[in-house]
RNA sequence: GCCGCUAUCGUCUAGGGGACUAGGACGCCGGAUUCUCAGUCCGGAAACCGGGGUUCGAAUCCCCGUAGCGGUACCA
């Protein structure tokens, strides 16, 4: 019979950890491992475990720490302890390496890779390599592995999975110079750090028959496991550079918000049975749960990031809005970028397109030759000029008495509006793309309204 | 090679023996909004990897293929 703990019970009983490598910039897959860990963290108010896994030493740099350490702020993932060096946990580790020693569950051994792949060879496919002792002090240790009966993951998302014991090597837990290994450094780390839950890539479940063979050598009870579907680039292959924004710091130049990419990275892999697409993060973190999420690999599809993230913009208040730009472009937060924000919100889906919008609020026109030519036709010149003069008295100069007062140059003319707003268009701003014509009129104002209209049309030949 | 994992529209997914004429979202295509682009609204095309079972009934359970992916380091 089971029983179940009192819900209301404060649940101090789980705790996650987030143990990346620091070997590179946190990519998009590291990203979701540790958006998940934090999320099943959050969910039932446990605690998260920052773990940075540096025994590779030649591979991890502080350069690399920080950049993830700068990345989990970005992306708003708080934890409640750590960064934990697990270099730094040497000792701790060697203590555990002495006891595996002392009792007999793990041996030195001075065997190469190619002695294992000769002994291999002799005693054929499949089996797991199994060494001679030896009491020389500088060879490398390996852990004593059943000869036989298998070693069952219960994964939360996959269920029991066995792998044969015969299959695994005694493996090499600490090296010649007594530094330890991955797998032996993680499992000692779980134990002694009071992990529950290890969510983590799918690319450890090999893995985690060692760590258990580990644990079960130290007496140690081991945490419970979910490993999360990889996750790869458009073309199915794992992600990487040439997919676009892998990394986490990539994203955030592209313009994404971080809202929008824990939502869309939530979604890859994990969804609910409503259909809801949209969410917040706490709707997030009430909703999830890791046995939810799925078992196969997904693709990282910027589209819908895209999106995603358009809905997001849309939707913050502009006082939010204008400061995520002004830090996106590195600009003060100001009046002036506030109405420029204003009118150009609803049409950018990335911080990063919002400039293009709004440039001509802040800068000479640009020259779209493409643009110009294709809107500056005969005839174009003496428009501009009734344009320029319609304007002058319009007052006040906003978007609506704008519209009033060039409407009855439609008919004056005989013009399809595209042929008015067109050139004003590209006069004001030089290219034939940006906010509403009317609020861009107004966002620039009178004077510089003008006299852009006007050096327009002196480039153009006269009636 | 050996040991594992996975398999629904192009993509993310819902579904867990009958409610499936397989639902939603992104993307795509068409239309509307008679200022561009975007947005918004409406409509459309688009999938159960293959073969065997089990069952009255299979996308769903089992087996075998196939494909993809991971692990197999004195890397993590």
């Amino acid at each position: 019979m089971e029983t179940c703990a009192p819900i209301n019970m404060p649940s101090d009983n789980s705790r996650l950890r987030f143990a990346p490598s620091p070997t590179g910039a946190l990519h998009i897959g590291g990203a979701r491992t540790a958006l998940y860990n934090w999320l099943a963290a959050r969910h039932d108010g446990g605690e998260l475990v920052l773990r940075i896994e540096d025994t590779d030493r030649e591979r991890s740099t502080e350069e690399n720490v920080a950049q993830i350490l700068d990345a989990m702020r970005w992306l708003e993932l708080d934890w409640d302890v750590g960064p934990v060096s697990q270099a730094e946990r040497a000792d701790r580790h060697a203590e555990a390496l002495r006891r595996l020693l002392d009792s007999g569950h793990a041996y030195r051994d001075h065997a190469t890779g190619k002695e294992v792949e000769a002994w291999k060879a002799e005693h054929g496919a499949g089996r797991g390599y199994r060494g001679t002792p030896t009491e020389d002090p500088t060879a490398a240790i390996r852990l004593r592995v059943p000869g036989e009966g298998e070693t069952v993951v219960h994964d939360l998302i996959r269920g029991p999975v066995a792998f044969p014991n015969a299959s695994y090597d005694d493996f090499v837990i600490a090296r010649a110079d007594g530094s330890v290994l991955y797998n032996f450094a993680v499992a000692v780390d779980d134990a002694e750090m009071g992990i529950t839950e290890v969510v983590r890539g799918d690319d450890h479940l090999s893995n985690t028959p060692k760590q258990l063979l580990v644990l079960e050598a130290l007496g140690q009870e081991p945490p419970r496991y979910a490993h999360l579907p990889l996750l790869h680039g458009p073309d199915g292959k794992k992600l990487s550079k040439r997919h676009g924004a892998a990394s986490v710091q990539e994203l955030r130049a592209a313009g994404y918000l971080p809202a929008a990419v824990r939502n869309y990275l939530a979604l890859l892999g994990w969804g609910t049975d409503d259909d809801t697409t949209l969410m917040s993060t706490e709707e997030l973190v009430r909703r999830f749960r890791v046995a939810d999420v799925g078992k196969s690999a997904a693709i990282f599809d910027e589209k819908k990031l895209r999106w995603l993230n358009g809905r997001f913009m849309r939707e913050m208040p502009l006082d939010e809005y204008t400061a995520a730009v002004a830090r996106h472009l590195g600009r003060e937060a100001d009046e002036r970028l506030r109405a420029a924000c204003g009118i150009a919100q609803e049409k950018a889906q990335t911080l990063e397109e919002v400039w293009a919008l709004i440039r001509f609020l802040f800068e000479p026109p640009v020259s779209d030759e493409k643009a110009w030519g294709k809107v500056m036709k005969e005839g174009t010149g003496p428009v501009l000029e009734a344009v320029a003069e319609a304007l002058e008295p319009v007052e006040p100069f906003e978007p609506a008495r704008i519209e009033a007062a060039l409407a009855p140059l439609l008919d004056r003319f005989g013009l399809k509006p595209g042929k008015l707003y067109q050139p004003i268009r590209v006069a004001i701003t030089g290219t034939s793309i940006s906010p509403g014509i009317f609020e861009s009129l107004a966002a620039l104002g009178r004077e510089r309204s003008l006299e852009r209209i006007r050096a327009a049309a002196e480039r153009l030949p006269p009636a």
